[in-house]
DNA sequence: AAGTCGGGGGC
DNA sequence: GCCCCAGACTT
């Protein structure tokens, strides 16, 4: 049966949404019904934290950059990449900018207000699907992500793994149900995500300042949730090679799975004498640990697939992953070794 | 259901 | 160190 015969899910709604309105807090995109701004920053902020996505200006830029799902499918694919340029996973740019075309020839450049369209786009998944149906067209659609899945698993006490297949049932069953019984979907979605950001913590939560304390069925909250997905860390090595000129350096572009699209330093071939190191560098990604060796050019300069000479000045421009970026800027700027941990 | 994508910040 | 973050996609 419903989950609602444990709360009160009408009463739970009003009580947060009156909690939001008072304390929620001011973004760029709850400024706006635009659904292309709205997307633009649920893409960006999949798996990204809301500072990094503001602070450094990635938002406000891409939308000057790209102001319109139009703009954005006539951009080319270096221009796009290079202003995702350390966000990470640049799947989520080629995606972004696969869903403009999209909607620009199947929808007529139109974001269309209906839940199972949106989720046919590329690169849009359950979670979006809800937040843009919510936030840019008001629909009572749920949404689940790692703020809303910790709040619901403490509020019903569930102590079901939040990443299993029963879990994630449950919980986009009873963030559907909630959201049907708010005022404001907008509101009330946005409001969920926020107190598991602000309040329902991961580390302590701050119950006593919990606006919906009187419905949480929680015994012991800071236990919950509970994950059954645990990660092992692999250690890589890499070896990339220095080449530089008086016009410029050779720089690798990325065609497999990873970074497709991005340029690095190139690859030193497996085989043969190490040449001197330039730098050691250390950096962790996803389940990564990784040792970046920067060498210098072996004598023979090797033929490298995607290999090209990329002028100093057009360096800048260069999409690039951090970690090479960092490298580069250390390599170009020093002589002898150097360490980056 | 598990891995992959191969970032970055916070504590 | 480790864990988390406005997840999506492939196998």
């Amino acid at each position: 049966m419903p989950h609602s015969t444990l709360l009160n899910s009408a009463a739970l709604a009003a009580a947060l949404e009156a909690w939001f309105a008072e304390c929620g807090k001011d973004y760029p995109w709850r400024r706006t019904r635009d659904p292309y701004a709205i997307l633009v920053s649920e893409v960006m902020l999949q798996q990204t934290q809301i500072s990094t996505v503001l602070d450094r200006g990635y938002y406000q830029r891409w939308l000057e950059r790209f102001p319109d799902f139009q703009s954005l499918a006539e951009a080319s694919e270096e221009v796009v990449l290079q202003a995702w340029e350390g966000l990470g996973y640049y799947r989520r740019a080629r995606n972004l900018q696969k869903l403009a075309k999209a909607v620009v020839e199947k929808h007529g450049g139109v974001l269309p207000a209906d839940p199972a369209l949106i989720l046919e786009l590329p690169g849009i998944g359950p979670y979006t699907a809800g937040a843009l149906s919510s936030f840019a067209f008001g629909l009572p659609e749920p949404i689940v992500d790692g703020n809303v899945s910790r709040v619901l698993a403490r509020l019903f006490h569930d102590a079901t793994p939040i990443d299993s297949r029963e879990g994630i049932a449950t919980q986009w069953s009873r963030a559907r149900e909630l959201v049907a019984a708010a005022s404001d979907p907008a509101a009330f979605n946005s409001a969920l995500m926020e107190l598991g950001q602000t309040i329902c913590r991961t580390g302590q939560p701050d119950c006593e300042s919990c606006p919906v304390r009187r419905f949480c069925q929680a015994v012991d909250p800071a236990s919950l949730p509970v994950k059954t997905n645990r990660t092992v860390l692999t250690d890589v090595t890499e070896r990339v090679f220095f080449r530089s000129t008086i016009e410029g350096v050779m720089l690798q572009q990325e065609t497999g799975n990873r970074r497709t699209g991005l340029w690095k330093l190139p690859a030193l071939p497996e085989g043969g004498e190490l040449p001197p190191v330039l730098l050691k560098s250390k950096y962790g990604i996803t389940r990564y640990r990784v040792t970046l060796w920067v060498h210098a050019a072996p004598e023979v300069v090797p033929e490298v697939e995607g290999m090209r000479l990329i002028r100093y000045e057009d360096l800048f421009q260069t999409p690039m992953p951090s970690p090479y970026r960092r490298a580069l800027d250390a390599v170009m700027k020093g002589q002898g070794e150097f360490v980056l941990e």
